[in-house]
RNA sequence: GGAGAGCUGGCUGAGUGGUCGAAAGCGGCGGUCUUGAAAACCGUUGAGGGGCAACCCUCCGGGGGUUCGAAUCCCUCGCUCUCCGCCA
């Protein structure tokens, strides 16, 4: 959520920055809904310090044993007034923060013009392309020639975007993860940590998945319960100090876990209708960082690098780049993508995504520090990325590590995770 | 699933329907003392919002109700704890 006051103050700036995220801001609309705002809470507060102090009147009046009747008299219609006039200012205030809740965050000054991902800026490629001398396969064929991998069977089971794995694949995936948590736990200073994968309706709101993008969320609704299954481990782990006001001491938290990941991939029907690349369940390790609003910055570089650190070990080929205004998603002021190379692609494809939400989701779960320069508390910045998305790195270590039979060379570093295991064949 | 007890400021914890936004303690901040620190002592210290301002409003788990007036009474939902049952 922006800050409403930073739109009372400076609408047109404000306006005009949202303008690159492709947002239209009613303008009017909001001007008309502050302006009734600010003669119903005027209006408001005066009857409820009226009601205040007549009823202290009275108190200490009756106190003093004298007759209370007229004064009684005098408030007799208070009560039918006010209670209009809050229910009015209540309606009225839902209806503006439900606005402010619609609306993107801004982009930092820092980020490239344009509109789509086109207009992305590279910023580095590290790694050499495979070069193969064979005909290639993509982690399909790859996948079910070695009969590890069933994208019918899931489909029997749950429906399309569904996959079921079975024998050392499945090791593979679990060994990508455990790496990929002790690199960040033991070289990068993450506190490893376990959340619900069933979140309410609140936390979806303090990351921003809600109330405007319900319909990419699985929805688990119950006589007992209406939950969401999460679509990113930084839904939880972000909301762990929603709420909260952390000592500047305890700052920066830094968190990383592995979770299953839930999304509906309604609006994506046509895309990646192959693999494992779009799946409605996917695994991920997500690394999220609360931090002190003048760290922000820097830390999105730290936690970016990360992430590469992470691609780099497996020696993956990938490029970073830096997403253009128009295609930053709705809380963040500043993306890094990083995009793995495919053979089985020809293309470099997203494995992780690390962004600066600055105090946008802050302000949404009410998480804040206190500032010892001031004494009082403030809002924290929030920032995450996937450290990486595990299902993705499976595919990419498949197609870039593939041998002529169809076999998949085990990367150096996860061989004793595999219990020794080199390769992975029929 | 059954029975009971709770939910109050950064934390612990008092609270009679009427100057209660709320005692006290801890913690924080400032000071005295000290070469410095600790201890002791003194002072200070909730959050959010509106208004040009004076100043005002809201908040005692969430929501609703009773009342001129609710932290306090009633209803409801959520959560925590204890006991019993079941259970990975």
């Amino acid at each position: 959520m922006l800050d409403p006051k930073l739109l009372r103050a400076d609408l047109d700036s404000v306006v005009e920055q949202l303008r690159i995220k492709k947002y239209d801001f009613d303008t009017g609309l909001f001007s008309q809904l502050e302006k009734q705002r600010k003669s119903l809470q005027i209006n408001t507060q005066q009857l409820q310090s009226e009601r205040n102090s007549k009823s202290k009147a009275i108190g200490k009046t009756k106190a003093q044993g004298d007759d209370i009747q007229s004064l009684l008299d005098e408030v007799a219609d208070l009560g039918d007034k006010l209670k209009q006039a809050e229910g009015d200012l209540d309606e009225l205030l839902v209806k503006i923060e439900d606005l402010l809740l619609g609306m993107p965050n801004v982009p930092d000054a820092s980020v490239p013009a344009g509109n789509t991902e086109d207009d992305n800026i590279e910023v580095l490629v590290w790694g050499e392309k495979p070069d193969f001398d064979f005909e290639i396969k993509d982690h399909v064929d790859l996948g079910v020639n070695l009969k590890m991998l069933d994208f019918e069977r899931a489909a029997k089971l749950s429906g399309s975007r569904f996959v079921s794995m079975t024998g050392p694949l499945v090791t593979l995936q679990r060994a990508l993860i455990q790496f990929m948590i002790d690199q960040h736990r033991l070289q990068h200073g993450y506190t490893e940590a376990y959340a619900p994968y069933l979140v309410n309706e609140a936390t979806l709101t303090g990351t921003g998945q809600l109330p405007k993008f319900k319909q990419d969320l699985f929805r688990i609704a119950s006589e007992n319960h209406d939950l969401y299954l999460i679509p990113t481990a930084e839904v939880p782990l972000t909301n762990f100090v929603a709420g909260n006001i952390v000592e500047a001491n305890d700052l920066p938290l830094k968190y990383v876990a592995h979770t299953p990941c839930f999304r509906s991939e309604a609006g994506s029907y046509g895309r990646d209708t192959r693999g494992m690349i779009r799946q409605h369940q996917f695994e991920k390790v997500e690394l999220v960082q609360i931090v002190k609003p003048e760290d922000s910055m820097q830390a999105l570089e730290e936690l970016t690098a990360h992430a590469e650190a992470i691609l780099q070990l497996l020696e993956l080929p990938y490029r970073k780049v830096i997403l253009c205004g128009g295609d930053l998603g709705f809380a963040a002021a500043k993306t890094y993508d990083l995009e793995v190379w495919l053979p089985g692609q020809d293309a470099y494809r997203e494995i992780s995504s690390c962004s600066n939400m600055l105090d946008f989701q802050a302000r949404r779960m009410k998480a804040r520090w206190r500032n010892p320069q001031t004494g009082k508390p403030e809002l924290v910045h929030t920032l995450n990325g996937s450290g990486l998305a595990a299902g993705r790195t499976l595919i990419a270590i498949m197609e870039n590590f593939q041998q002529a039979d169809g076999s998949i060379r085990i990367p150096e570093v996860l061989v004793n995770l595999m219990g020794g295991l080199t390769e992975i064949r029929l």
